[in-house]
DNA sequence: AGCACGCCGACT
DNA sequence: GTCGGCGTGCTC
């Protein structure tokens, strides 16, 4: 007989807990059922994660009630949540609340649901047939399929050479065996015409998962999935928690993209729990990108990963012409503008022949840096090569990596110039140039501050798409998925500030962004062309990005992190100390780094490589009234990094008014 | 996390 | 005298 049950709860504390069960309920406890719990003074929801006949405990509370009658978590979904714990340190409980639906966790039985609001009627498709390349990759997918066989395939198809038919096909594969599919894409690029090709092949199968449903709405899929009336999810991040059965293919699209780490608890990468949950049921993962990160392509160069080309464009487009605009040579002219001459032509030029432009640039005005205009040069961190900040609190140019410190030069150390100066901009900036450029052109701009309100974002690309906007300005969101056939000219006003974005893979986001921005020029009949605005035009990853040339790109940036001992060459765990006092914080963050650096050196008779930096303040190094400092820890091993700060954490005093977060494989 | 307990300073 | 500040400990 079953007596007690051990219960996780929602909250950054460990357990399991030991509760009796009460005689009436024993028939009812269930794993993966919620339960009623007291807790301390409280009453919460908790999790039954295990049962027994057995404590080792002198005294038990009751469970005060059993809320399910069917479990809402499975055995898979269990041992799943149950490594993101570990993995990414946080309670078993925080876990669990981010795979159910957001209503439940308040211990609601029943959510009155709501049908997602653009269901329409979708025109059926068949099958395309396979050129070689795609015919090659679904042909061993399809193998795994029928073998039961785990395996990750990256896909590395450029813009328009048909990942998406590859994925159809091997959903498709997976579905005549009775298997389901989960595909993950970056939330940005879930737009109704991104998930008709879903709904249009697979019809009633499909289930939509993404962030701006309501509860109702949610609850409505989550149990159509449930149920296994869909067998097939499309979804953002947490789609990847979808509560299928029988998983035969999980696809992650625009595997690369940094939209997939969750960026509060739990801190999962959503790519790497696919990997994870397939592995548990022998399911096939495919990674797409045309522009795939470090780490997937380097596991792929070490066949960890099968490789699988696209490389040919299904209806034989060339790709657009990209310029490059070396800004060094407009400050020459004397009279300083945001834009070359030569873009302001061009924009001229399209506006005049009525056709449609779009301006890119990356915002993060506020991380100033330092840089020439006459020379180009910027300043980094002669340990790291990092970009340095400057901080108006303390004068001072700052690494965020190691906390090295310098005061801004007067002069340009490389060509000896005055013309070092501060740089950074924003969207708004262009907006206003723009307009005084162009006074009666209708220009619209597009980034978070715009886009804020539902459908605002639907309606910005409706207007485009009609011709009421002549020129489109943005951040990220207009570099994907936009495919109108009257864009004639991409302009990226900025190259540099993505580059220059204090962080080890700001070369990895500028080269993929200009990837991706390069290939929405020129998607009908009139040739597209690209213009690209920087002061550094032989930087590797903007010259290799202006050719489309991946291989160029990854070979230059691996031998980089290989000598600087950054991902795929190790695993890094990011400590924040937080806390409201400056000084105590900053003495605080010291004392957990030294208590870090002799625990591992302890231990160093295994002679494990770990590598500890910092503390050093975090980018944003005043926030919400809190000081945050970063201490990172990087090991060739993830296991090792984990054990050392598990150790350390374990004999830690509880720091006076600060508190720590750890992020595991950040961002 | 969040709640209770406990130990010190400012006030009716 | 006691109200309330927040540092500390604990949750089956």
């Amino acid at each position: 007989m079953k007596r007690f049950a051990k219960v996780v709860v929602g909250l950054p504390v460990e357990g399991p807990f030991d509760y009796s069960i009460p005689d009436e309920l024993v028939d009812f406890a269930a794993i993966g059922k919620r339960v009623w719990v007291p807790f301390k003074t409280r009453e919460l929801v908790g999790y039954i994660v295990g049962l027994s006949d057995k404590t080792v405990l002198k005294q038990t509370r009751p469970i005060h009630s059993i809320i399910d009658e069917e479990p809402i978590l499975d055995k898979e979904l269990l041992e799943l949540t149950k490594w993101i714990s570990q993995y990414y340190f946080c309670s078993w409980g925080e876990a669990i609340q981010a795979v159910i639906p957001g209503g439940l966790k308040k211990g609601k039985s029943n959510i009155k649901q709501r049908k997602p609001s653009a269901i329409g009627q979708f025109k059926p498709t068949r099958d395309l047939k396979p050129t070689v390349q795609q015919d090659r990759a679904l042909r061993a997918i399809c193998n795994d399929l029928n073998t039961n066989t785990h395996h990750v395939y990256l896909l590395h198809g450029i813009t328009g050479s048909g990942k998406t038919e590859v994925y159809l096909q091997a959903i498709g594969s997976a579905l005549a065996q009775g298997r389901s599919s989960i595909v993950l894409v970056p939330e940005i690029s879930l737009t109704p015409q991104a998930v008709e090709r879903f709904k249009s092949r697979f019809q009633e199968e499909v289930a939509i998962l993404h962030s701006r449903l309501t509860a109702g709405e949610r609850f409505t899929e989550w149990k159509k999935i449930k149920e296994q009336k869909a067998r097939i999810v499309v979804g953002a991040r947490s789609a990847i928690f979808a509560p299928l059965k029988n998983i035969g293919l999980i696809v992650v699209d625009e595997e690369h993209e940094n939209t997939y780490k969750q960026q509060d608890i739990p801190r999962y990468h959503a790519r790497d729990v696919a990997i994870y949950r397939a592995k548990l049921s022998k399911a096939v993962v495919i990674l797409g990108s045309a522009t795939p990160s470090l780490e997937s392509y380097y596991k792929a160069e070490k066949n960890i990963y099968k490789l699988a080309r696209l490389t040919e464009r299904i209806k034989e487009k060339d790709l657009p012409k990209v310029e490059i605009i070396d800004m060094k040579n407009e400050y020459n002219l004397k009279k300083f503008s945001i834009f070359s001459k030569i873009l302001e032509e061009n924009v001229r030029d399209i506006l005049e022949r009525g056709l449609q432009a779009i301006l890119f640039l990356n915002r993060r005005g506020f991380s100033t840096y330092m840089h020439c205009k006459k020379c180009g040069f910027v300043l980094k961190c002669k340990n790291c090569s990092t970009t340095l900040t400057y901080h108006f609190c303390d004068k001072k140019l700052i690494c965020h990596w190691c906390n090295y410190k310098i005061a801004p030069p007067h002069m340009c150390p490389e060509c000896k110039s005055a013309h070092i100066n501060y740089f950074g901009m924003g969207t708004e900036k262009v907006e206003s140039e723009m307009h005084r450029l162009f006074l009666d052109t209708k220009i619209e701009r597009m980034d978070t501050d715009t886009t804020r309100k539902r459908g605002s974002h639907e309606k910005i690309l409706k207007d485009f798409q009609k011709g009421k906007i002549q020129l489109l300005i943005g951040t990220q969101m207009i570099a994907k998925g936009l495919d109108y056939p009257k864009v004639a000219l991409v302009g990226v006003v900025s190259a540099d500030t993505a580059l220059h974005i204090p962080d080890f893979r700001s070369d990895e986001r500028t080269f993929s962004l200009l990837t991706q921005v390069a290939g929405r020029a020129g998607r009908g009949h009139v040739q597209g062309k690209v213009i690209v605005q920087t002061y550094t035009p032989k930087h590797y990853c903007i010259a290799a990005a202006s050719r489309h040339d991946y291989a160029e790109f990854y070979k230059k940036e691996i031998l980089q992190r290989k000598s600087l001992k950054l991902p795929p060459f190790t695993h890094i765990i990011c400590i924040t100390v937080k806390g409201r006092n400056h000084d105590k914080t900053s003495k605080e963050a010291s004392n957990f780094a030294s208590l870090l650096r002799s625990v591992v050196a302890k231990a160093k008779s295994i002679n494990k490589k770990i590598h500890i930096t910092g503390p050093a303040p975090a980018i944003i190094p005043r926030l919400k009234m809190h000081y945050r400092w970063n201490v990172f820890i990087r090991a060739k091993d993830v296991k090792d990094a984990r054990f050392y700060l598990k150790q350390t954490l374990k004999q830690c005093p509880r720091y006076s008014g600060v508190r720590l977060t750890i992020d595991v494989d950040p961002t």
